[in-house]
DNA sequence: CAGCTAAGTCATCGATCGATGACTTAGTCT
DNA sequence: AGACTAAGTCATCGATCGATGACTTAGCTG
């Protein structure tokens, strides 16, 4: 019966409460000692730990214990699954939202916007981008179904528009399927949706 | 040849730079030091004039030069009139951005996102909405075309996606008209673009 | 010029924030 | 038990922020 005083355990909680609170307040609405009273543990502790609220900050954003993954198989089962993980899924250690949509709360920092535009870019863009192939203009058509897929996260959560807020993921999937044949000249077919 | 001194000249310099710095750097990221700054005068003028900083955040968001006017016409050309001032119109007064997408900076304080809802939902869906009669799922569709308009200007500007960002709105008017008939079962023309 | 009014300034307060370094306490090992 | 180490705390600094109230000065009028 060791530890009651456990670094790595403080630290893992640390790291999930500062993923909490800048999710939900950004990175200016979201102080130090905010983070440690959550904890319950004393401010001066996360520096020690991490340096400085930035690093904190980068620290709590890449480690999750929910990794995202990028969905893979089929190109034609993409956009819903990418739908699913962008829109739909709870991401609980990110206060609801997808990371990227949360991180975008902070975003008014340039080296945050690098982070999302690294992340869009070197991510998702990237396993879209096959869905375009054959097409003139493929790089635009993947961003502009990502920014689809952006849009209607930011819609949903952080505006709060009354329909998409209440719609469900079958509510959608008819539509994904439409934009998605519009944009891509090929079927994408319609999610099945878990009942 | 009257004032140096004029209280009206002087309230609309601290209008047009706190448009600027909001728009830019988010309501956290600008100080009323700053704003004051930039127009040259003492930060207690601005109490003076506007009572406190939330207030000057509000008046500079609601009056401007150049104001949001919602396109009107025929409703076939409300995609591509949309798609031109959210994503294309320079906004000048607003750091280029539309004041819609600068005000998302903000957005991590509720009554943001709730002012941002209430421009969304009183003003753009309100004139999509047309674009959906006769559809099922009337609303979500037009919400569903918002988001992507939404998405388009975030992604070009806010998070800079390196095609989007280059992109004209020659590059994205047939892709407009496609996605457009694919949710409203309605063909849209392709805007004319200026050359 | 005198004097009034309004535009603009100065000094300052209280709170909060990120950050630092010295200190205290809990847990383990001999 | 006593000492050593690492976990956690305390006191505090310096900067910045929003906000307030008393003060100064510019500009018009008689």
């Amino acid at each position: 019966m060791t530890h009651k005083r456990d670094r790595e355990a403080t630290r893992a909680r640390l790291l999930e409460c500062a993923r909490l609170r800048f999710a939900r307040d950004g990175y200016d609405g979201t102080s130090v000692r905010d983070v440690a009273g959550d904890v319950g543990v004393d401010p001066a502790l996360v520096f020690r730990y991490f340096g400085s609220k930035s690093k904190l900050f980068t620290e709590a954003m890449a480690t999750s214990s929910a990794p995202v993954v990028l969905p893979d198989g089929p190109v034609d089962e993409l956009p819903a699954k990418l739908l699913r993980q962008l829109v739909f899924e709870d991401w609980a250690e990110y206060a609801g939202e997808h990371p990227l949509i949360a991180m975008l709360r902070s975003a008014s920092h340039d080296d945050m916007r690098d982070r999302v535009r690294q992340q869009v870019c070197d991510g998702y863009l990237g396993v879209l981008q096959e869905l375009a192939d054959g097409n003139e203009d493929a790089d635009l058509r993947t961003e502009l179904f990502a920014a689809w897929l952006l849009g209607i996260g930011i819609l949903r959560t952080a505006v709060g528009t009354p329909t998409l807020a209440k719609a469900t993921e079958a509510d959608i999937a008819p539509h994904l399927a439409a934009v998605g044949e519009a944009l891509f000249g090929r079927p994408i077919p319609v999610p099945e949706v878990p009942t």
